[in-house]
DNA sequence: AAGGCGGGGCA
DNA sequence: TGCCCAGCCTT
C-alpha cells in the first residue's frame, strides 16, 4: 500500500476538480467553504459560497453581521446551526485571536462548529500541516480498499479510519493528498456504481478484488423518521402578515414561520376553529389553503396551512397584542429567512401581489 | 454513545 | 422510497 499516496496524487493532478476555495490559501475562505460543505454537496454549496464571501469578505465583517442577514444568506442550505456557530467562532477569533485565524490544528478545533474533519481541512489546505481529513468520502475509499467491516459510525470505526488515514497521509504535501483522496471518493469511488475501471488504485483495493464494493462502508445506525403535524396559520390584514421566529432546540432555529400549532394527529378546519376559540375567546373564519408533506432526513412533516380571518379589525388587534408574534408587510416577505417548506409555497398561500 | 439537525440529488 | 453528501453539537 506504500504507493497509494503517489497513485492518487498522480490521478488528482490529471482529474481533480477545480474549485474556487482551492485557488486560495486564505484561511478565511477555506474555513467558510468547509463549513458550507459539511453534509452538503459541492454543487449545492457553490453559489452560497460566492454570496457569503461577497457579503462577508473577512472575519470582522462576519463577526458583526446581523442575525437576519446571516440567516438570509444561509436560507435553503439547511443545518442552520452551522451559520450561528460560524458567527460565534468569528467573534471568538476577533476577540481572542486578534482577528487572525489560529494556525495549529488544536487551536483551530477549539472554535465553535469546527470538529476533527474541518480542523484537519483548514490546517492542511491553508497551512499545509500534516493532518489527514476523514469525511464521508475518505470513509468510503478506505473501507473499500481495506474491505473493513468496522461500522464507520462507531467510535471504534472513527478511531480506526482516522489513524489509518494519518498513516497513509503524504506528509510532504498534506494539502494535495487530502484533496486527492476526497476527489477520488466524490468522482470515482462513489456510493453507488463506483467507476472502478477508472480508479488509480483499483489493484490495491480489496473490495474490488472480491467484487464487494457495494458492501462498504458498513454502517450501524439506522435512520428512523419521526412524524410531525404542523398546522400553520396565515393571518393577513392590511397587506400585513403575522410571522414569528423559531427558537428552542428544534428544526429551523433562527428562521421565521407563520404561527403554528403542532398536533399528534392531523387537524381539521373545524378543530383549528375550536382550538382558536378556546385560546382567544374570539370567533374566526378558517379555511384550509394547502397541505404539504415535507421530508427532512430525520423527520416527516405533515404541514397544513390555514387562512384565519377575524370578524373585525378590533378583534384582530386585541388578539395580536396578547401574542409575541410580529407582522411584516407582504411586499417585504422576500427579506425574511423562511424554511424551504414555507418559502416554496408562498405564492400559493398569499393573495396575488408583488413579493 | 446516542440523538438531533435541512435540503437536494440520485438510483 | 432510501441513501448519501468536504460533520458537529448536545445530552
Amino acid at each position: 500500500m506504500t504507493n497509494f499516496p503517489e497513485q492518487i496524487r498522480e490521478w488528482y493532478f490529471q482529474h481533480g476538480r477545480k474549485l474556487p476555495w482551492r485557488e486560495t490559501k486564505d484561511p478565511y475562505k477555506i474555513w467558510i467553504s468547509e463549513i458550507i460543505l459539511q453534509q452538503t454537496r459541492v454543487d449545492q454549496g457553490m453559489e452560497y459560497f460566492h454570496r457569503f464571501i461577497k457579503a462577508f469578505p473577512n472575519v470582522k465583517s462576519l463577526a458583526k453581521a446581523s442575525e437576519t442577514k446571516l440567516m438570509q444568506l444561509w436560507q435553503g442550505l439547511g443545518y442552520y446551526s452551522r451559520a450561528r456557530n460560524l458567527q460565534y467562532a468569528a467573534q471568538t477569533i476577533v476577540n481572542e485571536h486578534n482577528a487572525t485565524i489560529p494556525q495549529t490544528y488544536k487551536k483551530i478545533k477549539t472554535l465553535k462548529g469546527i470538529g476533527p474533519y474541518t480542523a484537519a481541512a483548514i490546517a492542511s489546505f491553508a497551512y499545509n500541516l500534516p493532518h489527514a481529513v476523514v469525511d464521508g468520502n475518505v470513509y468510503r475509499v478506505l473501507s473499500r480498499i481495506y474491505a473493513k467491516d468496522i461500522p464507520i459510525d462507531s467510535s471504534e470505526g472513527e478511531k480506526f479510519f482516522s489513524s489509518l488515514a494519518n498513516e497513509l497521509l503524504d506528509k510532504k504535501d498534506p494539502a494535495t493528498h487530502n484533496q486527492a483522496i476526497m476527489d477520488l471518493g466524490a468522482l470515482v469511488c462513489k456510493p453507488a456504481k463506483p467507476l472502478c475501471g477508472h480508479c488509480p488504485v483499483n489493484l490495491l483495493c480489496a473490495a474490488f478484488a472480491t467484487g464487494t464494493q457495494q458492501n462498504y462502508p458498513v454502517k450501524g445506525k439506522r435512520i428512523t423518521r419521526k412524524i410531525r403535524h404542523l398546522n400553520f396559520l396565515v393571518f393577513i390584514r392590511n397587506e400585513q402578515i403575522v410571522i414569528e421566529k423559531r427558537s428552542g432546540n428544534d428544526i429551523w432555529k433562527g428562521l421565521f414561520q407563520f404561527p403554528v400549532f403542532e398536533s399528534t394527529e392531523p387537524f381539521t378546519t373545524a378543530l383549528i376553529k375550536t382550538h382558536l376559540k378556546t385560546k382567544t375567546q374570539l370567533s374566526v373564519e378558517v379555511t384550509k389553503l394547502l397541505e404539504k408533506k415535507h421530508l427532512l432526513t430525520h423527520q416527516e412533516l405533515h404541514a397544513v396551512f390555514f387562512r384565519v380571518e377575524f370578524t373585525s379589525a378590533k378583534d384582530f388587534r386585541e388578539w395580536f397584542n396578547t401574542t409575541s408574534y410580529e407582522t411584516i408587510a407582504l411586499n417585504r416577505l422576500n427579506k425574511i429567512p423562511f424554511p424551504q417548506l414555507i418559502k416554496k409555497n408562498l405564492k400559493k398561500l398569499l393573495p396575488p401581489c408583488e413579493y
